[in-house]
DNA sequence: CCCTGAATAGGACTAAAGGCGGATGGCAGA
DNA sequence: TCTGCCATCCGCCTTTAGTCCTATTCAGGG
């Protein structure tokens, strides 16, 4: 929503082209065009769109061929594709749908049946992205594990509550002193604890320990 | 594939919801049936289908309700959500598609068309499923990144080739001379290498490089 | 009451890490 | 050709990490 949604249009004739350009653009959205399939194709690579309008009766090539060629991108596996239809011919509507549409709108297009699919399928398209998002937990994104509790650590390595701790700060890279005066102990202690940490974990020094550890932190988050 | 796929029709007619169970079972499915809306959602929760039909006109609770109450679900975000409508009217048909539904079909079923729309239903979510876990990556299951290539390190680090090289033995726990033996070097000379990493990567030990690099790499796998 | 496990900490020591300055050779671009 | 940038390596030095051993305190369970 924040960001202003791209949509890509795959059109080849022009007033139309234009109408559903204008129309979109005054509801807040970004448009990109093409004139045909194959331009289509190229477009959709090069910008990247969050939805595609696509006609199906075109020249150079047909829409059909253009989902069935986006769909082989893992790039566009999820993006939404809309087919706009001049025929009410429903078998052209399966053939597109059965080729990896997820919507169709037959023309003459009415304004609030466009938007109201083009809402509903990046409603969609979200809610699919939450869901994976969901189960790949914040690994998925590529940032790091959760560092703001050293209970996963405990359960699942098996330590002690003072050592999850130490091994929490020690594998955001805080030196044993600065750990010791976090934890309001010696460094001795820390050092004691790390020894035990280490044996436990299997590991023989502070950066291998944290390589478990944020392991750990992930493998939790990804409940 | 391997496993079979469990197919939940909500069909409130009993010739029609037995027609459709006996096809999809002789096809290999495996079918569970429900003869209303409100019994449809029960079923879904319990059973868990990877596929639903769905009628739209039916008593206790029409289908609309159905497709919004189980998108509502995380569990359902991606379930392929096909309806069957013997009315070829296109409002009833834009109303479940705006509700969430993937796809429709048109009674009379016809066994060819009911077919292709669930196998590509399924491919769909398929391959949404893969992309999604390709943009996890090894990350999304706490797995650890991916250490066999110094290039993303390079790349998104901006760091020179070698490195590179040293940080991704680093990030895996060896020390220098570990590292200088692997590389076939003088351990002053990783030193000096790490010196330099920690440079650019504005940390102070190789504990939060490795940390950096941990990150940077699971970024990477998250393509 | 005794025993165990956890947390704490000290001393003494070895090993590793990291900083600083300097130095060499290769290689590509101005 | 000269100039950076990269990779390589040295020595010297300080700091940090890590090991081994020992010891105290405290909470719970049998």
């Amino acid at each position: 929503m924040t960001p202003k949604k791209k949509i890509l249009i795959v059109e080849d004739q022009g007033m139309m082209r234009r109408n559903l350009a204008l129309l979109l653009e005054m509801e807040g959205f970004e448009v990109v065009t093409a004139e045909n399939g194959r331009v289509g194709v190229d477009t959709a690579r090069s910008e990247r769109p969050d939805v595609i309008l696509c006609d199906i009766m075109m020249p150079e090539m047909d829409g059909y061929t253009v989902v069935q060629t986006l769909r082989e991108d893992a790039a566009f596996a999820t993006t939404p594709f809309l087919f706009l239809t001049a025929k009410g011919e429903k078998s052209d509507i399966r053939v597109g749908m059965n080729f990896g549409a997820d919507d169709y709108l037959t023309k003459p297009i009415v304004r609030e049946d466009l938007l109201a699919a083009i809402e509903a399928r990046l409603a969609r398209a979200e809610a699919q992205g939450e869901h994976y998002r969901e189960l790949g937990g914040t690994g998925a994104t590529g940032n790091l594990p959760d560092f703001s509790s050293p209970a996963p650590l405990q359960q699942n390595l098996g330590l002690t509550a003072r050592e999850a701790e130490v091994l929490l700060w020690v594998a955001q890279g805080k030196s044993n002193g600065d750990v010791s005066a976090i934890l309001g102990c010696s460094e001795k202690t820390v050092k004691q604890h790390l020894g035990n940490i280490f044996e436990k974990l299997g590991v023989e020094n502070r950066t291998s320990a944290s390589l478990v550890a944020v392991e750990a932190l992930a493998r939790h988050s990804a409940k």
